[in-house]
DNA sequence: TTCAGCAAACCATTCGGTCGGCTATTAGAG
DNA sequence: CTCTAATAGCCGACCGAATGGTTTGCTGAA
């Protein structure tokens, strides 16, 4: 395939590329003229696919939790037929980005680091509803789900402030919170409050 | 007590109050004069007690780490003799802090929106360290602690995304987390890696 | 009287965004 | 299939506004 001098889909993709590594690695107050330069752009060129700064910022936020989704998608074993696979597919891919080190500051983190950015919080609430309707459809009961998933996203940020050596905490947990998804019995009795309804509906879209 | 019209300490405060508001609702990148103006103050004055910005925002990370303890400690029932009181103070802490929207963006978040600027991740980590050393002398078993602590944090996360009206699941992983803290068995048979030491000794400060 | 606390004008730099122009690519006419 | 006109992709200079930080000078407190 002759390589193109020009091809929009991946200038797009490059640079949200480079601002995903950049983003993560300065925060999310680096300016569009940094993340054009580490995408091998010009200020303009970027601006020509992004048409403002928190357009690119939003599309980021985006393309980062579609990337998450295909990862935990990737991380559910085909073998695995018994109740809870999503939800381990969900911690394992969710401790193999820290282990991996795709990002020092991974999804949680950053997309807490860009929730002020028009747009976003409406984008992320959507993001909880699909996983609370893909977690719905995984068997488990909802207590587990919640824990499991709240305890493995606090680890994530936990993650963050390594000294680079607690690997063996991450690793634990993983195997800790993997197991738990087998639970026999529920944690606790602590029954939830009858008028909730879970997933959450969403009719209060207005 | 007389109102002194210049008062270093009060101003100091006042300014520490400013930016918690200010960077809770616009986010870590807020200018300095923003925040001056918030205080009440000029740029010259802000800058009269915190040298650059860098070392506001690490003074803000500081103050603010310390006032979530001083929540936790407060938190904590003084009749409670059982084993897990001082988690417990920080499972209350940490939901009561978001029921009562102290900020949109509270502790958890805030920290990771600032986590780029010199110094606060070091910070982090050292307050992370006495966290550990602190639930150690809860008498609670390791699992359980890792476990309810980190699904606190991730709650607290989850709990900035809301459409204002999952104050249901808030309120239900709050008493969760908190009878799970009672629990008699363990949640899961994972054996701890033989050469963990926990909490992680300090001894690699340089 | 002296100095810390603070204000306000000031400065160099950087930022997000626009504009005009150049060129690779493509659609359409022949 | 070829030539051409139109368009989309991209660059780099440019602009006004905002930013972090400095300086100068005033004033209340000790």
């Amino acid at each position: 395939m002759a390589v193109r001098e020009r091809d929009p889909a991946r200038t797009r993709r490059t640079v949200l590329d480079a601002a995903t590594r950049v983003v993560a690695e300065k925060g999310a107050g680096v300016s569009i003229d940094t993340i054009a330069r580490a995408a091998g752009v010009s200020k303009g060129g970027l601006l020509h696919h992004f048409r403002s700064r928190d357009e690119l910022i939003l599309a980021l936020a985006e393309d980062m939790l579609e990337q998450f989704a295909a990862m935990v998608h990737a991380a559910v074993d085909p073998a695995d037929r018994a109740e809870g696979r999503l939800l381990r597919g969900y911690v394992r891919a969710s401790f193999d980005a820290i282990r991996d080190e795709t990002s020092p500051a991974e999804h949680v983190a950053m997309t807490a680091a860009v929730v002020n950015v028009p747009g976003v919080s409406e984008l992320m609430r959507r993001d909880k509803q699909r996983w609370e309707e893909f977690f719905a459809a995984d068997g488990l009961d909802l207590q587990r789900i919640l824990v499991i998933q709240r305890a493995t996203d606090g680890a994530s940020i936990a993650g963050l402030y390594e000294g680079g050596h607690q690997h063996q905490e991450l690793a634990y947990m993983r195997e800790l919170l993997l197991a738990m998804t087998y639970a026999s019995t529920p944690f606790a009795d602590v029954q939830q409050p009858a008028d909730w309804s879970w997933p959450s509906v969403s009719t209060d879209v207005e």
